[in-house]
DNA sequence: AGCTTTCATTGACACAGATCAACTGAGAAC
DNA sequence: GTTCTCAGTTGATCTGTGTCAATGAAAGCT
């Protein structure tokens, strides 16, 4: 998850909608030109760095926003701090709720993260005014339940071998479709993820995920270099690893 | 959750929507008189008995729908037969997606039910072209992915105790407000669910089940009479076994 | 009544993953 | 160069839940 190198703003949303990497992808996706400049009128970019928090569960929430680079998550503490992640947004991906000042879960930058901000009340009289933009909401949404229905039969039926592989699946997929990366040599990317993240992610320990990935790195599935970087040397391989369906979608 | 004794519409749809129970809560609470019109116009009723299976993962979908009375299940099977709930949907959920022919999940009847059904198309259609209808689809979808969030901390970090109290909680509260109970003297009310699909919502086995129900019931949390009654003594005792905040949101 | 089926309970044992703990390697700070 | 810290790895052991199996109880059928 590199942050583009084109795509510098300044703190001023003085950035041209039409240059930005997620323009067809994000909540913006069906505006026309006009809709465009309505949101371009009360957009501004904030950029957080890796392990910044950018809300706790509770805090009042002034903005909503689309990721453009980097890694965020949201998550859930229980008072005895077992943790469990709840949401990973990757570029494209919105954050915040339309019609909620406080933020139900903990919202963390994983990775350094640019975001593109809108505060939340004047977005949401133009979420009433421009239907572009709720229609691409409610399909993003619908498109989240439905991860989020996938991520449910992950956490409670999967072995931590299946739930690794499917983690590792889900991130070389999104990575791989957004970079136009041939996946004819296998497919290599950067873990935007801690072993701890993994782990809340997952639903298991880091000294789980740890073993998993060394029994999986032991059998050919991946192959590391540094903790963080991965290639996978046959995307097939690592897909029988995670329980699905064999083509459950091909990649990209 | 009974049937409504008092809404038995026939197959044609000759029900007036003003007497409908779920009139404000459902995808239709915010239309006006005409709007709701255009609704009443495309809607029709059907009734699934009890394990009535009403589509199979991959299966064409032709209508969407409101259920008014019972309970369904949304599932997910992996190839070797694992199972995992990812969807129950109570009177006023909204079952089936816009914009997507092939249902992604198994569509069960857990328990006799009635449903207000639209043809897909033209439904979509009014979707496009009445904003209060999207509006309260995004809201409902949007409130549906928190209570699946909700339920990946479940199945991601509690215990087999903690996942049953949790699960005879959100029952107990969703039964209480929508029949208006006092909870003075505690709450009764039937499980619309076997013990197998207990487990395959909370991600256990059913033998686990029926230990911790046990267990539950012989440190008086709750009492049984039959397999399937339930009555709560002190809500909060319960509201205390489900690992949540104290005061997660008050009953009803 | 007797039989079958379905749903639930309970027991004995196994095992995947958690817990507790020691250790490694790579930076960063001094 | 030395020390400290942080992320990750690996080992030993424990335990909650799964697995396999027997039994019970209620409902429907002939």
């Amino acid at each position: 998850m590199t942050i583009s190198m084109d795509f510098r703003p300044g703190p001023l949303g003085d950035q041209d909608c039409r240059d930005c990497p997620i323009r067809h992808r994000a909540v913006c996706a069906r505006c026309e030109a006009d809709e465009l400049a309505q949101l371009e009128d009360i957009k501004f970019y904030r950029t957080f760095e890796a392990g910044q928090r950018i809300a706790w569960a509770g805090d009042r929430m002034e903005f909503v926003a689309s990721v453009i680079s980097g890694v965020a998550s949201l998550s859930q503490t229980m008072e005895d701090g077992r943790t469990q992640m709840v949401g990973l947004l990757l570029p494209s991906d919105f954050l915040g709720r339309p019609g909620r000042e406080i933020a139900p879960f903990d919202i963390v930058a994983t990775t350094d993260l640019m975001v593109c901000c809108f505060r939340r009340k004047p977005f949401e009289a133009l979420l009433e005014a421009t239907p572009h933009i709720g229609q691409r909401l409610l399909e993003m949404t619908l498109d989240e339940l439905d991860a989020a229905r996938e991520w449910m039969l992950l956490l409670g039926r999967k072995t931590a071998r299946e739930k690794i592989a499917s983690l590792l699946a889900i991130i070389a997929r999104r990575n791989a479709s957004l970079q136009q990366q041939s996946m004819d040599n296998g497919l290599s990317f950067d873990l935007p993820l801690t072993r701890e993240a993994m782990a809340d992610y997952l639903g298991l320990t880091l000294e789980t995920v740890s073993r998993q990935m060394s029994t999986l790195k032991r059998a050919d599935v991946i192959e590391l270099s540094g903790k963080r970087t991965i290639r996978i040397p046959d995307v097939h391989a690592l897909m029988a690893e995670t329980g699905d369906d064999a083509d459950g979608g091909v990649l990209a």
